[in-house]
DNA sequence: TCCAACAATGTACACGCTTACATTTCGACG
DNA sequence: CGTCGAAATGTAAGCGTGTACATTGTTGGA
């Protein structure tokens, strides 16, 4: 337990007869270095335990390999699951995430003001917690990445954005063709922008069949405010269809309905959203809107792998369905 | 979106006509410093957006407020939730985590080595994936931190451990006085020290009353697992009790169980470990040996605020039942 | 043979901050 | 009013690396 410091570069470069120039050189795949000292100094390196001091070393090219990954908190799966792919794609590329978790905490401002001050590279924004202005204003010196779903009416933005609305729709379709009509909206938090999009997603789609749906109070995305809120709801309403925020708030009501003797997939049909991966566990089985995480890491690490001078580019990824018993049947 | 890089503390020293060195104690809060020349430093800094630079800062007092997180995947909510709070902690005490996702990672060393040239100050050791001495040999500057279960004998680590032996006793104490007798353990990946320290409980708690548990094929920690297990466990056999290295298996087992037409808390009571937020909800409700992780939180804060000359310290936390219906009717 | 051109390495400074030490300011007291 | 000590600030030397530039060694062509 003894903290021991390691060597640096000017050490090493003693050790191998050589300037600090050339480990630095043999560290940084400089061209101009001769392969057999590189091979050397490399060995050497390893031998002594040599690593070079990325705080130095982001100090004067001011490239940190930081990313800081805004989100509102790990114990969502909803989040966890994209995120677990995209810390994956990062380290591979040996770029280090830096987490920052909203859900908690007061002051967002502040958590991020600290994160700046590691000259973090790029910021990715998933929580929606946090406003787009908040963020660029924080982190003036680094790429900003937006994955959440604030409307961002053109502004030229690096952004990766879910698209729902045809997935949405397919859903719609097929649960009108079941000959479904009385259709509720069991919604998240109220200031969720997230939200509003998904229950925008559904207007526009049961629009097109000249219906619209009821709005019931909002929940927050827990299992537990679905519960509670299917109950209320189902005390005075006895719709068709419940769409909810998230998958979570849908296990909750799909539980509260099944408590009050409704036959799920039958009587009432439950549709949810994240595509979480216990949505697909048999003893919920609801049909859900995913979003393709693969496709939208893909996407971010594209953005975040480009040239600081490049200009800002806009994502637009489609979410896909995923048929499940709570809508019944699957459509072919 | 132009890249536009803050003013360093000379530029600010300019503007408030005083030395870079006055600027540096107006943030490193030195008492040395007449009050109202750093309020009116603070003031100018915060008109301007200026914040010191991290990496620079630590750069020569070797300090850099980095905790690094090395856990398994945070898309597992067992070990989210815990680490959703310790980040929590971590984020009210300006200490910032770097994560690490072991899980999907094949060289975890590199992973390591990586993290280690941010110069982080501690390290929190979650995942048993890899082994304290790579952890120490390759964080060998920053205190090491061990929250997994590998057995340690007489080593002097930091070290926060869970004891579940009272609460699997007092869980199996119950079983027994129901009249069961007959208990099969299924068990997590074979590698696993957490697994092999679960199943140890499980066996002592039973000794006790002078019985034993079978052995099951390994699963993996998955609901899948635990679904396909079960079904092949019970093809063959009909256990009173079903004991489950973790939560997910568990509930992958009570959803077997019940597709072949088991009444759970009755013909079969099924354990959990972990309590994970979902073995409460209503359609799982999972008897669950539960860490306090608030108490873990804590005793890991602690120790990281501890100053760095202080010797090793070993804390040892008391897992909780949590009675849920899978185990029938709960004790008094 | 001589010089240009290139490959490989060394030199030295900058990156933005902290801190030991030097210096100035200021109030108090004899 | 001078002096001393404490309080407040300035000065300058790093912290460990990257990199522009200088230097050396080597090769090829005329």
């Amino acid at each position: 337990m003894i903290r021991r410091k390691g060597l640096t570069s000017v050490e090493l470069a003693k050790l191998a007869g050589v300037s600090s120039a050339t480990i630095s050189r043999a560290f940084s795949n400089d061209p101009a270095i001769k392969p057999e000292t590189r091979e050397r100094v490399l060995a050497l390196a390893a031998e002594h335990g040599f690593r070079p001091n990325a705080m130095a070393r982001s100090l004067n090219n001011s490239r940190s390999r930081l990313v800081a990954l805004v989100v509102n908190t790990v114990a969502n799966p909803a989040e966890a699951e994209g995120l677990d792919l995209l810390i994956h794609r990062l380290q591979e590329r040996e770029l280090m995430p830096l987490l920052l978790c909203c859900a908690n905490h007061e002051d967002r401002g502040h958590l991020m003001r600290i994160a700046s001050t590691y000259q973090v590279d790029h910021v990715v924004l998933y929580s929606d917690a946090v406003s787009v202005d908040d963020a660029l204003d924080i982190f003036r010196s680094a790429t900003l990445i937006v994955a959440s779903s604030e409307p961002l009416e053109g502004r030229d933005l690096f952004d990766v954005r879910l698209d729902a609305s045809a997935a949405t729709a397919q859903i719609v379709d097929h649960l009108v063709g079941q000959g479904r009509r009385h259709f509720v909206y069991l919604s998240g938090r109220a200031s969720s922008h997230i939200d509003k999009q998904r229950m925008r997603w559904f207007a526009d789609a049961l629009e097109r069949h000249g219906m619209a749906f009821e709005i019931v109070e909002h929940g927050d995305y827990s299992y537990e405010s679905g519960y509670k809120e299917a109950v209320l709801l189902l005390r005075r309403l006895r719709p068709d269809v419940l769409v909810c925020a998230n998958d979570l708030m849908a296990i909750g009501a799909q539980d509260a309905a099944t408590l009050l003797g409704l036959k799920i997939g039958d009587d009432l049909a439950i549709v949810g959203h994240d595509g979480v991966s216990l949505s697909n566990w048999d003893c919920h089985s609801i049909t859900t809107v995913m979003p393709p995480h693969g496709v939208i890491s893909d996407a971010l690490i594209e953005l975040i792998e480009r040239p600081p001078t490049a200009p800002p580019e806009q994502h637009v990824v489609n979410c896909m369905v995923r048929w499940r018993q709570s809508t019944g049947p699957a459509p072919r």
